[in-house]
DNA sequence: TATAATTTTCAGAAATTACTGAAACTTTAG
DNA sequence: CTAAAGTTTCAGTAATTTCTGAAAATTATA
């Protein structure tokens, strides 16, 4: 690794843990990422100076969120891997990951939780909050499935408007109100 | 603390820490949003069965957050504290939060980086890589820029289009082109 | 100003999470 | 079938993060 290189990979290791993954996950995609060619199990724990056996924990991981590929050189035994799709592709597996982790187990856990009715006046403002919260992240989900299903070039026109975005509103108001 | 506020609050502990606050601070946090009227420190203490000192940290960090709001009263020299905003102000400010803390330093180092000029053909191939990633990154600042600045109400209409997406999209794509 | 009420700080303990490395396992080649 | 090459597992250790509680600091009252 150049120093370029490793700076990189040393950083992305230390985002990784807000990013949901470990720092030597972190690091071992960084590099994926970053490098030219495909590299074995072997050659990235060198790289990284960790244990073979983190390694092979952490390249299961990111092939359990599809961000990594694993594949043979004809006449080589081992197992080489790259990084798998665009950035864009890395973004969207990112986003249902998190919403995976983060989003649907409370959005049903405030379901049930709202079934019952309540006990007593507090328990009816709870329910309220509740409601509030369950509303947004419904809408929280409904958005992420719907950037998990929209193509890579429409993504990147929604991406790019940007400032645009109020704009766009405005007009979809005015067309709206015309039926 | 009823049962059914009980079993929020400890889940949104658990979350908590996939959201990037602790455990006792995601506890803090539920039982002030879900909570009728302001709470002192000790009663929060009490409720979740934690350290006073605990408290006081968790308590400054969600003011830090500005997701809490401290306040007197008359007569009582205790410190109150209740939730501040409704769930979409907390929405912002955890987006916010994160952004910051996930987005802009990642950002800034991939700019310094990419101020260096390769040495050679894998630092070039990884400077288009992260040339890549800085653009995604510069474009989720843009839109995170956007909704910080957007009033409840647009974001609201915004939130509610979900699948509507794609459709305002090709509406805006037609007027550009008419141009 | 003294004292009582309350909050904050922070060193160390406890809990949690990540990592190592040797042993067990799997796969392929001869 | 056996040996060699490679991978995975997991118990134990290391590192990190969180929490406690007693002491220090702050603030208000008399």
């Amino acid at each position: 690794m150049t120093p370029m290189i490793e700076s990189f990979v040393m950083h992305f290791g230390e985002m990784g843990s807000r990013w949901g993954f470990n720092r030597t996950v972190g690091q071992m995609y960084a590099l994926l990422v970053v490098s030219d060619e495909a590299l074995s199990a072997n050659e990235i724990a060198e790289a990284l100076s960790i244990s073979r056996g983190n390694v092979s924990m952490g390249l299961k991981e990111l092939q359990s969120w599809r961000l990594v590929q694993q594949f043979h050189k004809p006449g080589d035994r081992k197992d080489y891997f790259q990084s798998l799709g665009s950035i864009w592709d890395m973004a969207q597996k990112v986003l249902e990951e998190r919403r995976k982790r983060e989003v649907d187990p409370t959005l049903s856990l405030i379901r049930d939780i709202l079934l019952d009715s309540p006990a007593n006046e507090s328990e009816e403002y709870a329910q309220q909050r509740l409601t509030e919260i369950h509303d947004l992240l419904e809408n929280v989900t409904k958005w992420s499935d719907e950037l998990q299903r929209m193509s890579p070039d429409k993504l990147s026109t929604l991406m790019k408007l940007g400032s645009g975005v109020g704009k766009v509103l405005d007009i979809k108001d005015k067309l709206m109100n015309q039926k």
